[in-house]
DNA sequence: TGAATTATTGACCAAATGGTCATAAACTTG
DNA sequence: CAAGTTTATGACCATTTGGTCAATAATTCA
């Protein structure tokens, strides 16, 4: 063994993810990264290798962290309808609490970098595989046909990335849940 | 007068374009345009003062033929349940001709620049605006209830942009299409 | 024709970019 | 402690960035 990271790992991707969700990956410079985590640029590219590899690693804690809250959410006590109302409702909050606009790191991974960086789009496809099958399962309870749950939960992922893009551009958010709410029995 | 523009403004614009809906704002550089439009960096500069403004004027005219293009046809003839259809219809075919993997100018604006670009921001927004109401008109004639109708069409918005984002990260969007037909009478 | 005005051109620039590397520091193990 | 190994540091680099500008060319109107 040799001389141990001095930096809190935990807290250096929590800043990674924070510049890359504000600014997105083009438009963050890597003195934005040094200023934000605190560490120098040599350390950064000892720990990361680059600066794609430093983007990808914040996409996955982002998943690790704020996606697999919805899943747990999705996978925890409650109705179907309720889970489902709350996905939204999580979005309407984040929008007016103004966590950069209401975004979604995940979702600008997918419009900015998937179409050019294998390993991100790879990273995007699961994760949002993911939010699907948990999505899903939360509907098992109340929707018989296996086909049926499966379609309505591709629809309704579809729909939850349509409230991250108006966030954005236009405040329209109110309305999408309580049509999605509406295909439920 | 004097020295007229030698070239041609609308295929410029036209080029402009097709290189920040494929690169993006940040990703994309002087060098691309200027090969982009056969014009020089001069040119460019002394046509539209900067590089967001060459996004703007992008922007405005993909509004203008792209986005029109779909309220035309929501104004045209056929029932609403066909001309939400064939918004759709629109998406999954551009994707399987891989425009862009299916992505969509407007919705990348939104998430790339409506954060931090005022005029952009108001571009946007006006032009979402306008496709809701095309929708809105388009339901008009099938649903009585014009708040229904109002929040409704908000919500095909909504799930219409959630499908561009799904076409750059994974493949679900046929579904959506059909689950948003479901909410119509 | 010639004065006035605008467009075109491409060389030029300061600043910022992503990335490297030699050196120094800190730790583990024998 | 000393050898060995990894991390931390910040000066350094080539390249690219968005943007400017003076010179030239083309056009209009008097």
């Amino acid at each position: 063994m040799a001389r141990p990271r001095q930096f809190d790992e935990a807290r250096v991707f929590e800043s990674l993810v924070k510049v890359f969700w504000e600014k997105g990956y083009q438009a963050t410079s890597m003195q934005d990264l040094v200023i934000a985590s605190g560490l120098h640029k040599g350390s950064l590219y000892g720990a990361f290798g680059d600066k794609q590899a430093m983007y990808l690693a914040a996409l996955k804690h982002y998943d690790r962290t704020r996606i697999q809250a919805e899943i747990d959410m999705l996978n925890g006590e409650g109705s179907a309808r309720q889970k489902i109302a709350r996905l939204f409702d999580n979005v309407i909050e984040s929008t007016k609490r103004g966590i950069f606009a209401g975004g979604c790191l995940l979702c600008n991974a997918s419009l900015e970098m998937a179409a050019t960086d294998r390993e991100i789009k790879n990273e995007v496809k699961t994760t949002i595989r993911l939010l699907k099958v948990a999505i899903m399962d939360a509907l098992a309870s109340q929707i018989e046909n296996e086909d049926r749950a499966a379609s309505l939960s591709a629809f309704i992922v579809s729909a939850y990335f349509g409230t991250r893009v108006l966030a954005k551009g236009a405040a329209m958010i109110g309305d999408t849940r309580d049509h999605c709410l509406q295909l439920l029995p």
